[in-house]
DNA sequence: CTACTCCGTGGTCATGACTG
DNA sequence: CAGTCATGACCACGGAGTAG
């Protein structure tokens, strides 16, 4: 800015006024500013600018498990809709599932001064962000809450979505409906869980645990768990698939296999529509979730100060086929 | 250890030219 | 001579580096 003031030959003041369109600058001095900016290639500097009047670098940190995976990127799609809207910018990165690497971003975001933080938890604590936020930084929880904090979160419908799974499954006439999950740890997992527990209760069908598969973290696991339920001495007529990586496996086994099995999965899959027996799904609006955290995150951050909110965001089966074969 | 300086920017106030 | 307008001088913001 210095340059810019010494080669229009005006002073720093008059140049930031230009700069920031204030009013009260003569048009002629305008323009000879404007020249000299494109001609050096000024660009204000946003740091400096928030160092001046407080702090406020119009960033968003968003920390979520992976940034190559489809439903985080639509997560990242939805925050990054909200701050463009407001001329704020959201900078992503990937947690890799890893509470250390979560703590680590969550450092390096703050050391930056990000306004504020929008976190997918890998860590079951986050008491060790009290510091930061006794001293104003604000944070929003997306798809799973936070550990050991009281604090806002945007949370899909887990035990309802399996509700409506496996309703349709019992409506389709199955008794025998297997359970194929995560790592029991994530709270995904645990809620899809306990709705699928609930609603075969409800439905007064006895739980079985050797229907229930646990820890499974991708297609390949997925592949190896349905083959065990299938050599069962009594195998499920139907499975409810708790995320989109095992709905892939389990898929891959029955196209291999040719064995007859009802399948409703958790999460759409892309090309659901067009499989050879096409997918019903539990589905719902990924970047919804991305929206609405920033969102809450921005009014957080204009003052809102009541007590910490949760939201749920409701979820749809997808009728397509194969959550219809019957027993 | 304290005190000062610096970074780039913008808010406040002062200054000087001009108008009616 | 008061009021308006365009412009500039000065300083502080938070933290790091440095001089004494």
């Amino acid at each position: 800015m210095s340059d810019v003031a010494a080669a229009a030959g005006v002073s720093l003041k008059t140049v930031s006024r230009v700069v920031n369109e204030e009013p009260g600058v003569r048009r002629e001095t305008a323009e000879i500013v404007h020249r000299t900016i494109a001609q050096l290639g000024f660009r204000r500097n946003d740091l400096a600018r928030a160092l001046r009047h407080g702090r406020r670098s119009g960033l968003f940190g968003l920390v979520i498990e992976d940034v190559s995976n489809p439903f985080y990127s639509a997560i990242a799609r939805g925050v990054e809709e909200v701050t463009r809207r407001r001329g704020m910018l959201a900078i992503a990165a990937s947690s890799d599932e890893d509470g250390e690497r979560e703590r680590d971003l969550v450092r390096l975001f703050c050391e930056r001064r990000v306004d504020g933080l929008l976190i997918v938890p890998a860590s079951a604590d986050h008491r060790y962000m009290l510091p930061e936020l006794r001293s104003g930084t604000r944070v929003v929880f997306i798809d799973r809450p936070p550990g050991k904090i009281d604090a806002d979160v945007v949370l899909l419908d887990n035990v309802g979505g399996a509700r409506i799974a496996v309703e349709h499954l019992i409506a389709q006439g199955h008794r025998r409906i297997a359970f194929v999950g995560d790592v029991s740890g994530i709270f995904t997992t645990a809620e899809r869980l306990r709705g699928y527990r609930k609603t075969l209760a409800r439905a007064g069908l006895p739980p079985d645990p050797s229907l229930i598969r646990l820890g499974v973290h991708d297609a390949g696991a997925a592949e190896r768990a349905v083959y065990e339920l299938l050599a069962l001495p009594e195998p499920p007529t139907a499975l409810f698939a708790g995320n989109n990586r095992i709905t892939v496996g389990v898929l891959r086994v029955l196209a291999r296999s040719g064995f007859r099995l009802a399948l409703v999965g958790f999460d759409d899959l892309e090309l659901g529509e067009m499989l050879a027996v096409p997918v019903t799904v539990v589905a719902y609006d990924a970047a919804d979730l991305g929206r609405g955290a920033a969102e809450l995150l921005a009014q957080r951050l204009a003052g809102d100060d009541s007590p910490p909110q949760r939201i749920v965001l409701p979820t749809a089966l997808i009728v397509r086929g194969s959550g219809e074969v019957k027993p």
